[in-house]
DNA sequence: AGCACGCCGACT
DNA sequence: GTCGGCGTGCTC
């Protein structure tokens, strides 16, 4: 009987791959294993194996599978449910989900050496110049890769030459699959266990009276090495004894010492936890513990909404205890890793080493580990901090998902596939699990508020500080008449200046947002209006100071700054507009006796960037602090009584439906960082319009006008909650072809959809690195199937695709684009 | 997605 | 003539 099994491979294709198998190997294989497989003409790609059977295929013969990876599966049946519930419900191919999910160091591929092939027959006469430079390269390496080729050829495509080569037998080519995945051993020395006894360790000792240092060591070794173990790891060794590596080697050489190598994890911390217990709750927060666990109790989802240092992770670790007691593990999502250090920090000082972290800035090897950890149910994975990508590890008793900063925008994945919402994808893994979900905010979406107010999800609320500490004041500062008046110093008004001197002359600390970082965007000609455009892309090209350069955002041109206009020529180039770089600077000269520090996406690059600006702020090495929206998240600063808003106008203004809210919740997040200790902070928010109904509902903390208000005006507009939004971006570098292409698909999707289709329409950016670009925008209403429009949009793209002018043209699905 | 194959312009 | 550019089609 044949055996034949249906893989997935991690690239954008929709259909499962079928391979045909031995019998050892069909007994071998499970269900979420990986296996490596022959694709295509040569390459080896690492594949995830479904189901077994006897089906032969009909159209072809399928091929054999190259390696079984796994001996036990390495994806729960639970995941692979979720993952095409991504994929179908987002648009995009298993594979694709696939790929975003699994660790990097899971997907091997084959890398083609060249090796000689050892036969003498080959006429060196029948060879061109550069294949004799090969076989010349193969006598001194081994093995050639096809890129190091490249090199000793300089030239891109060489794979015709090699193939020439194969013809005439001169080299043979070998496909090797290289395990990415290293464990990391540690290097441990023992004493030979000849020397355990007392004699021969005392003759031992005798015979090394004239090497002293190697004598030393062994005393060394004795006091050094744990108690109850017989090896001492090489580092620390050498670090308390101050022996050198030299005298320690000596020994070893001499068969004294023995290296032993351990597998370690690399993720390790001390464990030291206190107790949950200590933890006093305030009665507002055991009230909402109460709400949150009824709402559990009836297997809904729960919103928890309490105002910036209300004490929400108090009240998470409480409910994650409990889970933990219960045996079950506990997922806790984030939306941007970065800022986690603090409560990282927080979380571990209750559950000590039962707590790992998840995110793209570990190395390939650590998220592996992690990975394997939470696979088998490890005590050092009970609790897991990430970001998105959390929430594809293989979860087998998950008891508790936390979504905290529920409403922020970066939980949507943008680029590449799958473009899923982590909020709501963790809200599916709950109830795939039977967990329960949290959410958690201070000023909630109004999509998960609107599902509160229907009564979809529970609701629990904390609207008071922890300790009763005051909400900050928060103050509009008219900017327009100051501005007409000249009475700005740069962009700070009176008010704000004058706030700042006095936070200064006490000793407390500041925080600016500008939600821009650069120093000015724009760079403009003040007589004929130009403005330096990228060449690849419809945009204004940025000006960065620190390197005097002119930036594209979107694909990373630059240009250094030139002095006179490129459209006129005349020397009257002026900047508009302005970004965090800028404030520093003219806080540097109103302030130069104070020092000021910057957070954006420049001054964060780095591992540990981050960290090393928010502790230094902490400490007080900077009095005031400048940031775009990093500062707004969670971060906690003792000493910060005053925070301002540089100019709340290019919030309110951005052309987008959210932009009201966002606003809102933005100015709301970071007003929050102002006196979180007794004395009542103060917020100024710069603005041109002090008469905008988002600046009082901010001022006034009003989130329940600003949602009714923002709601009535979806309704209005037919945006989220009210319908459903799927936007499709098409995209190709010829602009004509592109224009009828999506005409064309735009009337079939009027055709056929019920629902409105808006568009084609160009994006406010609408070429990036030369390809243009044009969206058409679904909105299904609650009252027709959104799996039904997907499926029809579907088999319109497959009739578009049948079109082989189009063929080229890429489309791009975002399922509730945001 | 990668990668081969095939056709076409621009140069050692 | 060769080299490399890109468009097209296929992958069990």
């Amino acid at each position: 009987m044949d055996f034949f099994l249906d893989v997935v491979l991690p690239i954008p294709l929709q259909r499962f791959f079928t391979y045909r198998l031995n019998t050892e190997q069909a007994s071998l294989i499970k269900k979420g294993v990986r296996v490596a497989v022959p694709f295509g003409k040569s390459k080896i790609y690492t594949a995830i194996a479904l189901d077994i059977h006897h089906n032969a295929p009909i159209a072809y013969d399928a091929k054999e599978i190259h390696q079984v990876l796994d001996s036990e599966p390495i994806i729960t049946d639970t995941q692979l449910k979720h993952w095409q519930w991504i994929a179908e419900y987002y648009m995009c191919t298993l594979g694709e989900v696939l790929r975003g999910a699994l660790p990097s160091a899971f997907l091997l591929e084959s890398e083609t050496l060249v090796q000689s092939s050892k036969m003498e027959n080959v006429d060196e006469a029948e060879l061109t110049d550069n294949e004799f430079l090969i076989l010349e390269a193969l006598r001194h390496q081994s093995s050639l890769k096809i890129d190091e080729i490249s090199k000793i050829v300089d030239r891109k495509n060489v794979l015709p030459i090699v193939n020439q080569l194969v013809k005439k037998e001169a080299i043979i080519l070998h496909e090797s699959l290289n395990e990415q995945y290293r464990p990391k051993l540690e290097k441990y020395i023992r004493l030979n266990t000849l020397y355990e006894s007392e004699n021969n360790l005392e003759n031992l000792l005798k015979t090394l009276t004239r090497a002293q240092k190697q004598s030393q060591a062994i005393m060394a070794f004795f006091q050094l090495k744990p108690k109850n173990s017989a090896i001492i790891k090489v580092n620390e060794f050498v670090k308390s004894s101050g022996i050198s590596k030299a005298v320690i080697k000596a020994l070893i050489d001499k068969g004294i010492f023995e290296v032993v190598k351990v597998r370690t994890d690399r993720i390790q911390f001390e464990e030291n936890s206190k107790e949950v217990n200590q933890i006093q709750l305030n009665e507002l927060q055991t009230k909402a513990i109460v709400n949150i666990k009824s709402s559990f109790n009836s297997n809904k989802v729960c919103l928890l909404h309490g105002v910036t240092s209300s004490g929400k992770t108090e009240v998470y670790i409480k409910l994650i205890d409990e889970v933990l007691r219960a045996g079950k593990q506990v997922l806790y999502l984030l939306p941007e890793i970065a800022l986690t250090s603090q409560l990282i920090n927080r979380l571990r000082a209750y559950f000590g080493n039962k707590v790992a972290v998840y995110h793209s800035k570990y190395s390939v090897n650590e998220r592996v580990e992690v990975w394997n950890n939470v696979l088998h149910n490890t005590k050092k994975a009970q609790i897991v901090i990430g970001a998105r990508s959390a929430l594809f590890l293989p979860f087998g008793h998950l008891g508790l998902v936390v979504v905290d900063e529920e409403h922020e925008s970066s939980f949507k994945q943008f680029d590449p596939a799958p473009r899923y919402h982590a909020r709501d994808a963790a809200i599916v893994l709950a109830s795939l699990q039977e967990s329960n979900c949290l959410l958690g905010s201070a000023t909630p979406s109004i999509e998960t508020y609107f599902n509160v107010k229907s009564k979809k999800y529970g609701f629990a609320q904390m609207s008071r500080r922890f300790g009763d500490v005051l909400m900050p004041e928060i103050e509009l500062v008219d900017i327009k008449e100051a501005t007409r008046k000249k009475r700005m110093k740069g962009h700070f008004s009176e008010r704000l200046l004058e706030e700042i001197s006095t936070c200064l002359e006490e000793k407390e600390q500041i925080i600016l947002f500008q939600n821009r970082r650069g120093f000015a965007p724009i760079v403009e000609c003040t007589t004929c209006g130009n403005a330096t455009q990228c060449p690849n892309c419809d945009v204004s090209l940025t000006y960065h100071q620190h390197r005097n350069q002119l930036r594209c955002h979107y694909c990373g041109y630059h240009m250094s700054l030139v002095q006179s206009c490129q459209a006129c020529g005349n020397n009257t180039l002026d900047t508009k507009g302005f970004g965090t770089e800028q404030i520093q600077e003219e806080l540097l000269k109103l302030f130069p006796n104070h020092r000021i520090g910057r957070m954006d996406l420049d001054t964060t690059r780095g591992k540990y960037a981050y960290e090393k600006i928010i502790n230094a702020f902490e400490n007080h090495e900077f009095d005031i602090l400048v940031g775009t929206q990093m500062v707004t998240k969670g971060l906690d600063f003792r000493n910060v009584a005053l925070v301002g808003i540089m100019n709340a106008d290019n919030l309110l203004n951005f052309p987008d439906y959210r932009a009201h809210e966002r606003s809102f919740q933005l100015m709301t997040q970071v007003a929050g960082r102002a006196g979180r200790t007794e004395k009542r902070g103060k917020v100024l928010i710069q603005t041109y319009n002090p008469y905008h109904q988002i600046l009082h509902q901010v001022s006034n903390y009003d989130f329940d006008k600003m949602f009714t208000e923002q709601l009535y005006e979806r309704e209005q507009f037919k945006y989220p909650p009210h319908v459903r939004i799927i936007r499709i971006t098409l995209k190709d570098k010829d602009y004509n072809k592109l224009n009828e292409a999506s005409d064309w698909f735009a009337s079939s999707l009027r055709n056929v959809l019920k629902t409105q289709v808006l568009g084609p329409e160009y994006p406010a950016v609408a070429r990036i690195r030369n390809q243009y670009l044009k969206n058409i925008l679904i909105k299904i209403s609650s009252n027709s199937s959104v799996l039904q429009t997907k499926n029809s949009i579907k088999r319109i793209e497959k009739s578009f695709n049948a079109i082989s002018y189009y063929r080229s043209i890429r489309l791009i699905y975002n399922v509730d684009h945001i």
